[in-house]
Formats: C-alpha cells, sequence, structure tokens
DNA sequence: AATAAAGTTTAGACTTGTCTAAAAAATTAT
DNA sequence: ATAATTTTTTAGACAAGTCTAAACTTTATT
C-alpha cells in the first residue's frame, strides 16, 4: 500500500520517464512535484525499499515493473475519474485535473473497474491522453505536434500537450476541440505562426499554440 | 480548510451528539474513532482554535454552529457517495461504507453539487440515513426500531441502526430490504424474539435483529 | 588536470497526528 | 468528607513528510 504522498511521487517519475527517456534526476522530479531536492531524496530512499524504483546514489531513478504498474495504475485512475467528470458531472476540460488529482488515491479495485464500466471502457480522456488498461498497458495513437504539420496537410485535433486551464480556456474561445478537422494552409517563416481551416474558419494561430496541439493526420 | 484526521472529529462528534444529547467527552470520542483519549485531548485543542467546537477542559465539547455544518457537509458527502455507489456502480449495500469513507474528503463543491444533481437529489443513502442538504439540514422521518413494535402492529422497512457488512448481509439473507412491509404478529417475552410477517412470509427475528431495524408504522 | 559550477545527499529542524506513561481533575463510593 | 476510581490532560517520544543549510559528487570549463 502506498501513502499519497508516494503515488504522487510514483506518477511525477512516470511521467517523466516517458517524455525523457532513461534515469530520472532528482531535479526534475523536485521541479514536476514543487518541491525540494532534498525532499526527493529522501522520498527516493523509502521507494527504493519498497522496490518500485531501482536506485544509485547521484545516478538518478528508474521504476521497477512493480513500479511502472503501480504508476500507471494511479495514471488510469485520474484519467478515468476525468472522463467521468466531463462526461457524467458536466465538467468542462479545463475543470477537471485537481479533482481528479484528488479522485485518484482513492483505493478500491471494483470503484475503479464499475467506474470503467459506466463510462463505456473509454480509450482516451478529456484532453487526449490515452488511459491505461488494467496492466498498465497503452494503446497509443499516432500523434503529432501541429507545428509538424507541412503546408496543404490535414488532420484530427486529438490531444493538447499543455493542458492547463488557461490553454484549454484558450482553444474553447477559438473553438478548437477534440474532433475538430484541420488543415494547414500557410506557414508564416517569420514568426512560425500558421494560417489553419478549421470549421471552413480561417485563423491564424501562433507557435506557442501550434506546439501545444496533438495531431493525427489524414 | 481542515484535514482528513479534522474532518474524521468532526463527523464523530456530530454523529455523538445526535445520538446523546450535552457535551460529548472524550472518551466516547477516542472509542468512536478507534484513538486515544490523549489524541482526542490534543485534537480538540486545534479544532477550538479553528472555531468549530466549545471546548472547556474537563467539560467535553460541543459544536458550534460552524462545526455543524461542517460536520454536516461531510455526512452529506459521505451519503451521497454512497447512493452514487449502489444506484450507478452495482455496489452492494454492504460494499459501500468504506469506499465512501474516503470520498467524503474529496473538496470541490461543483463535484458535490454535480453528484447530487446526477442521482435525482436523494434524500437518503441506501441505508435509509437522511442527505443532509447544502446548509446541513435533515428531513428525518419518524421511524422507530423493530424492537418498539407491539403484536399486529405494521410498518415498512426504512433504515438500520447497525451499518456492518455482517448485518446488512444477514437482512439479504433474510430477504429484508429497504420498503418492504412487516407486520409483527406475535412477541416471545422468553427471549424478546419476534414473530414477523414479510413477503406473506412468516419469520422469526431476535431481539437483536429488532434492536438494528427500522420502521415507520403504517 | 585543476577549478568552477551544477546537481545530489545528509544533517538537523519543524509540523501533523499518533502513542505511552504519568499527573491532575472530576466523579463515585464508603 | 475523605478515599478510591474513572476520566482527562500533559509531557515526552515517534513516524511521515517537508524544509534549509551544509557537505559531498559529478560534470563542465578553462
Amino acid at each position: 500500500m502506498f501513502s499519497q504522498a508516494e503515488e504522487n511521487y510514483l506518477k511525477a517519475i512516470y511521467h517523466l520517464e516517458s517524455s525523457s527517456k532513461g534515469g530520472i534526476n532528482t531535479n526534475a522530479i523536485a521541479k514536476s512535484l514543487a518541491t525540494k531536492a532534498s525532499s526527493v531524496s529522501d522520498m527516493i530512499k523509502k521507494l527504493s525499499d519498497k522496490e518500485v524504483v531501482l536506485y544509485k546514489k547521484y545516478k538518478g531513478v528508474t521504476l521497477t515493473e512493480l513500479g511502472k504498474k503501480t504508476a500507471a495504475n494511479i495514471v488510469r485512475k485520474h484519467r478515468l475519474w476525468e472522463v467521468f467528470l466531463v462526461k457524467k458531472l458536466n465538467f468542462s476540460w479545463d475543470e477537471v485535473h485537481d479533482v481528479a488529482e484528488q479522485l485518484e488515491h482513492i483505493k478500491s479495485k471494483k470503484l475503479i473497474n464499475q467506474l470503467d464500466a459506466l463510462l463505456g471502457f473509454p480509450t482516451h480522456d478529456p484532453h487526449g491522453d490515452p488511459i491505461p488498461d488494467k496492466d498498465g498497458y497503452i494503446n497509443a495513437i499516432d500523434k503529432c505536434l501541429l507545428a509538424t504539420l507541412k503546408e496543404t496537410e490535414t488532420g484530427v485535433c486529438v490531444g493538447v500537450n499543455d493542458s492547463s486551464s488557461e490553454f484549454l480556456q484558450f482553444l474553447d474561445k477559438k473553438g478548437i476541440t477534440l474532433g475538430k478537422k484541420i488543415e494547414v494552409l500557410e506557414k508564416e517563416d517569420f514568426d512560425d505562426s500558421l494560417s489553419i481551416l478549421i470549421d471552413n474558419k480561417k485563423m491564424s494561430i501562433s507557435n506557442k499554440i501550434a506546439n501545444n496541439l496533438y495531431i493525427r493526420k489524414s
């Protein structure tokens, strides 16, 4: 059994491992949890004792198989709760994160399995992130950042890289939601902005936006 | 904002106040939380500082208005989650308590209000206990213990006094569920057992059972 | 290769919530 | 009313998790 603090560390390491490969260093974990390197150092020792991470002093940390499975299960719970909040409780996609951060720590296998069924076994959360299955397996879809598309290419919006409420609300305002078809009309060399077509409307998108929006090419 | 420990103390005091009137003493709280009187003494000081209880050394403790409202809100959350588990996730009434004990500490007003709406604004939880409204007000129904009924009296089963899974499973086995009509056929002086009619079936009920089943007389 | 800079760990302190043991107050019994 | 008992509080200790400051490794620079 893991404490909430331990679970948060596992989740942070899991996310860091999935984006950067190789050992995860103390500072990166500290930054992602908004804590201090010394606290991370202490906690890593505990996690190592519990055999969910491999740890060599000064050499960073990697998740063991048990650690990966444990972390994936927390992510699974987080994302299923997000789906629940949006689909059943009328939350918008920018409101779900903080509540899901609490709900992900609830301990009950039956709860999460029944929730999964109630929601119709969803594969992705409201931000387009994949939901790990019971064994931690993720069915990744082939996506790329909007910024990597070339002129005339088209695709469907399938996810966000930044899921801060600011960014999500900005997308709402622009009418950009998951599932929307996007065509790149023009790329501006000067500031790397894009001119895109969405819902038959032409709009200009900054490079920052294009670098935080995932597209499945079509 | 209250910690989970503080919330559990508030809830315990709230329940104790509703059953026995007057100041609640340290030992009673310790017993109901399965902790030690010294721990209770420590915590009460904190709760007193936060102005949710009134406390005079050696004289027990009472909830302030703020304390009552806070505690009622936790009870509200607990009971709404229980309804959710039974109605939406196919839990049985003897499985919900432990999970609801965790869920009641989730902090989000929107979550609980939307949950309330999803469930159709229920007034009672799966054990027949009333769900406080947003202001902590409880719409109590007129109920009495089955043991207090006289021969030939009838009523509807509306709640349980003991909601341990053992007792609830026993009731399931006997076919006794909320809403069932019960008629008292005979009271046995010897052991205070009852002969009752339920679903046109005659059965014998021990005094212990009769003292843990609430009836609304009809 | 020596030194500077960056990153990591340790040591010691603090908070929350718990406990045991002992002291103090209140209650009950004689 | 005094003694015995029960209840409550205090004092001191401990575990989890965090922090600051200092010490120690590793990496980068010259």
